[in-house]
DNA sequence: TGTACATCAGTGAACGCGCGTTCACTGATGTAC
DNA sequence: TGTACATCAGTGAACGCGCGTTCACTGATGTAC
């Protein structure tokens, strides 16, 4: 069940997509990966962009149950901010290249995802605005806050991805966390 | 001097790729904003993706060469790192268009941009090291931190884009400042 | 056991299309005498 | 002033190419009797 042709499929293309980018690669590039004709990738998804939007979804609303997952441990809003960003740091050592794949497709794809409960960025977001409301923390612009946080954890996973740091976000979670609590101080 | 046709060219492929992405616009697109036939361009760039490298690479220089001013200012690190951000600021606000298209058009390039003295990553990154040999901020992975305040910008910025936030960076550089002071601390 | 048939992942050949780009040409503008 | 010529941004038509996708077909596997 762990190798079956749709699964090979999903993985060959989308290590492709982190590594060309997305529109350098084509169809028979990614049957060829998986030893097939273009074709036959027919008999698994509809169409390309079906493929595409398989891949980032799938993905993302996964990331986002996690996450609210997280978001939901007993204690203080500190300590769920930590499993938030202690939980995006294990799905980076999990899968990094799933995590790349996210990183590097996003702006074509965020216009469109919904912003409801799957959605990591509406998840985080909608909690600090919650913890400011309940004064566990300074009040303020709850977005730009959220923005805050997301942007040292998505910049340093870039920084990972082009080589300046010379390890995953798991290797760095205490820091990260560390960082993330100084800015809702 | 200000609407050159090679002006105008730049300008509407910005705009094309920005709202687009860069891979959905054509030069047949793109002269047709311009209000030209596709193979006019090619009197002013030799090919399409020289006219790409051409918005990339001279903002993103151009940008580096305005951080490095920034950094220059007299006083204390924190004095520097603050003129720093808010001159990110100001950029933003000056052409969000051209900020937005860094933004989304990045991954393509960073892979190949040198790691020069243009480089604004790199700008702030050998800042933040200076500063923690000097003792002017506490000790740590400068490059951790470094991501951290870019990151911060680069989210916040990409909010703006996506309308999570209905003001640009400018209008938020005061609490911008402020999170970034809190990393450093 | 052998035969007929159903199933289905995978294939080879072909399609129409839009792409980046080339090139001979046009037509307006400036210059020489 | 008028005529001949140079310049050059822009154009119409065409090119070869690789793309996503379709479709009739193959060939291995499982099932019925």
């Amino acid at each position: 069940m762990l190798d079956t042709p749709k699964d090979r499929i999903k993985r060959e293309a989308m290590r492709l997509f982190v590594e060309h980018g997305v529109d350098a690669v084509s169809m028979r590039d990614i049957a060829d990966a998986v030893g097939m004709k273009a074709p036959s990738l027919y008999a698994h998804f509809r169409s390309r962009e079906d493929l595409i939007a398989d891949l980032f979804y799938a993905s993302y609303t996964e990331y986002g149950r996690q996450l609210a997952r997280a978001a939901g441990v007993p204690g203080g809003f500190r300590q769920q901010l930590e499993a938030m960003v202690r939980v995006i740091c294990a799905l980076h050592a999990e899968d990094e290249l799933l995590f790349n794949f996210l990183l590097l497709t996003q702006h074509g794809f965020l216009r469109a995802v919904p912003p409801d409960d799957c959605n990591p960025v509406e998840i985080i977001c909608q909690h600090i605005a919650a913890a400011m409301e309940a004064g566990d923390i300074p009040s303020g612009n709850a977005t730009l806050i959220a923005g805050a946080i997301i942007g040292v954890i998505v910049q340093t996973a870039t920084f990972r991805l082009y080589r300046r740091l010379g390890q995953g976000l798991a290797d760095h979670a205490d820091e990260i966390v560390a960082i993330c609590l100084r800015i809702v101080s």
